[in-house]
RNA sequence: GCCGAUGUAGCUCAGUUGGUCAGAGCAGCUGAUUUGUAAUCAGCUGGUCGGGGGUUCGAAUCCCUCCCUCGGCUCCA
């Protein structure tokens, strides 16, 4: 007999060779359909897999991350067994469970196949779901691996069975079905009864460039449909707020193939919109202590030799360009560390100067590979929010501090409720890789982790993503729909002050090298307005919209009215527009509603004669009729609240 | 850059096996209408069907090639 320890720290007495499944069982039934897989001492295992000693168990439902994987991961499975039944000999790669789902990587050798194919393959699948096909686990030899997929002719098995030590190796089988795998897998084929594949496309085996691409087949299950529905209902939401398609609709920004790809043309009511965001950045920044500077569009190459990142970079950048006479080679401007460099050593500075923060919003230059341009995310020419301070060892912390409130701030303001940070640390293995002190390293991580700890974040930290120059901390920002983007960033630098021979005279009269704190709480403009057009769904707050409000005239008769409500609105500063055209006022509501105007204000025979407004307010409907002075206070007010720092 | 898909008026999309197939709706323009909380009516103007080759008596439709876009891969200071 053995013990098995459950969560709430109960003690059970089971057989030797008990399943969780079995543990499950002896709880509740319902419990035991529902249970997809357990962690057992820590581990992950399937619900089938003996337990032969005392043990500490966990069991995963679908309402578990880890149970959602290992449905996934068998779902891959199930997905290859149906393949291999209508492609016999196709050769298979590797084929986990991801964020959202699972793929298969797969050498289809001489068939071709396409998303015209998923139908029947999702079909074949469910067939062979609810045969109720166990995962039966076997432990195998290296040799007898190596043995079986000679015989398969599973090249790429083959290729991961030789790298795998004798002794570790399992396979699993399913219906007709034997795949290498660690696991764990479900117990059977029966929980999985909705059934989508989603995309199809190229990847390289082993993510190498080099090697030979396979086909990747994307798809997801769930055990209800009703979830698989909802699931494709969020979708579907995604799509319709794609940034690109609310972009072009609301005439934000747009592409030129003759401009160029990846190039943005910024159209007037996006340009109102960044450059108000560009304005409350700098507001918040000047309360913050930062220096607005600006530094030209291109620089000496000489200038990213220093600094090192044409060694690094320079594949990444344009081609230099160079003048005629001299001959002198430059660059569009990657980034703006250097510059802010170079303004740094203008002059010497005292201990007591510092910090020296920065602020440019610089747009730079870098060449992105033609297939990896997306929208405003991914772009050849783009503005950061870049700010660079320098500073003393011990003014890291605070410096941290400030700049964590100015995300936090932005964020509130911004209406991302949730986030997390991430914070990235060396590898504690492997120092010889970074450059800068041991002892600076050390304070640095520390002063990021105290400073993420005051603030109350929630934090993740991982080791040895640090940037080879110094460790950082990243927002990861979770939209209205659920998904996760990474936004700001603060990164400290112990590499450019030394390159760029950084100093200031200390209180005791000796030369020290200052720590530079490169941040930027957007990211970008681009991909910040992307972020958030796609989060509010084109429905900015009314702060940062280009359009607060538009008048509409139900008649030619009350245009005149109207122009005179549009100057009084102006000059309050409230931003407004009328829509003269000669359309009935359903129409000019239909067109406004889909333009998300925060506020259309109707005018008519009624509103004329005692003066006032009627208000509707987008999404909601009609408010009734206020005076101008009560609707000028009123979004003022709503103003005011939204964006007091 | 690589694999796959796609590319038809400003936008969203129809176009059967190559043969009045250059279309619709919206937008735009003109006119009528003078309008009360999500689309008033009528008429008109828009396109060398992504570019360039080729096959054919004949190509939006078949073939080759290049380009953009989309989904991934790789990359991302």
């Amino acid at each position: 007999m053995i013990n098995i320890t459950l969560p709430d720290n109960s003690v059970r007495i089971y057989p030797k060779g008990t399943t969780s499944l079995e543990v499950a069982k002896s709880i509740s039934e319902g419990l035991a359909r529902n249970v997809l897989s357990a962690k057992v001492n820590g581990e992950v295992w399937d619900a089938l897999r003996p337990i032969n000693s005392d043990a500490t168990i966990k069991l995963f439902t679908w309402e578990d991350a880890e149970g959602k994987a290992t449905m996934w991961h068998s779902s891959a499975h199930l997905m290859a067994e149906a393949i291999e039944f209508f492609y016999p000999g196709v050769k298979f790669g590797i084929g986990p469970n991801i964020e959202n789902g699972f793929y298969y990587d797969i050498d289809f050798v001489d068939y071709t196949i396409s998303s015209d194919d998923f139908k029947k393959i999702e079909t074949k699948m469910l067939e062979i779901a609810q045969k109720k096909n166990q995962f039966i686990r076997k432990e195998v030899s290296k040799t007898e691996a190596l043995d079986y997929f000679t015989k398969k002719n599973d090249t790429y098995k083959l290729e991961l069975i030789s790298d795998l030590e004798d002794g570790t190796i399992s396979l699993y089988e399913s219906g007709n079905f034997v795949d290498l795998c660690r696991g764990p897998h479900l117990a059977d084929t029966s929980s999985i009864k909705a059934i989508k594949l989603l995309s199809i496309a190229g990847a390289y085996w082993r993510g190498d460039e080099k090697r030979k691409q396979l086909t990747r087949i994307y798809g997801i299950t769930f055990p209800k449909q009703k979830e698989l529905t909802e699931y494709l209902a969020m979708l579907e939401e995604a799509k319709k707020r794609d940034h690109r398609k609310l972009g072009k609709e609301l005439e934000l920004f747009a592409f030129s193939q003759k401009v160029g790809m990846g190039l943005p043309l910024w159209l007037p009511k996006g340009a109102d919109l960044r450059m108000r965001l560009e304005e409350f950045l700098k507001k918040v920044q000047k309360k913050a202590g930062y220096l607005q500077v600006m530094t030209p569009h291109i620089g000496n190459k000489e200038l990213y030799v220093t600094s090192g990142h044409y060694e690094k970079y320079g594949k990444d950048s344009f081609q230099p360009i160079k003048t005629p006479e001299e001959g002198e080679e430059f660059l569009l401007k990657p980034m703006n560390c250097p510059h802010h460099c170079e303004i740094y050593n203008i002059k010497p500075h005292s201990y007591k100067d510092l910090p020296i923060r920065l602020a440019e919003f610089g747009t730079v230059y870098r060449y992105e590979q033609s297939g990896e341009l997306h929208g405003l995310t991914r772009v050849r020419g783009f503005t950061q929010d870049d700010a660079h301070i320098f500073c003393r060892p011990d003014q890291v912390k605070e410096e941290f501090l400030s700049v964590i409130d100015i995300v936090l701030y932005i964020f509130k303001t911004l209406d991302f409720k949730d986030f997390v940070t991430q914070i990235s640390l060396r590898d504690p293995n492997n120092k010889e890789k970074y450059i800068g002190s041991d002892e600076n390293w050390e304070k640095a991580e520390n002063a990021i982790k105290e400073a993420a700890t005051e603030k109350g974040l929630k934090t993740v930290v991982v080791e040895g993503e640090a940037a080879f120059y110094g460790p950082k901390l990243d927002f990861i920002v979770k939209d209205a729909i659920g998904r996760n983007w990474q936004l700001g960033t603060i990164q400290v630098d112990y590499n450019l002050p030394e390159r760029f021979e950084l100093e200031y005279t200390g209180s005791d009269n000796q030369k020290h090298r200052p720590v530079m704190i490169h941040r930027a709480p957007f990211g970008s403009m681009e991909r910040f307005v992307a972020v958030l057009l796609e989060h509010c769904a084109g429905k900015f707050p009314l702060w940062l919209t280009p359009v607060q409000a538009i008048l509409l005239p139900i008649s030619e008769k009350y245009m005149e009215y109207s122009k005179k409500v549009l100057h009084l609105l102006n000059i309050s500063d409230i931003r407004t527009e009328i829509d003269e055209r000669n359309e009935k006022t359903g129409k000019k509501i239909r067109d406004a509603e889909l333009q998300r105007i925060p506020y259309m204000i109707i005018l008519g025979e009624k509103e004329e004669a005692e003066g006032n407004i009627s208000i509707r307010k987008q999404g909601e409907g009609d408010l009734g009729t206020f005076t101008i002075e009560e609707f000028v206070k009123m979004i003022n007010i709503e103003v005011n609240n939204l964006i007091e720092f």
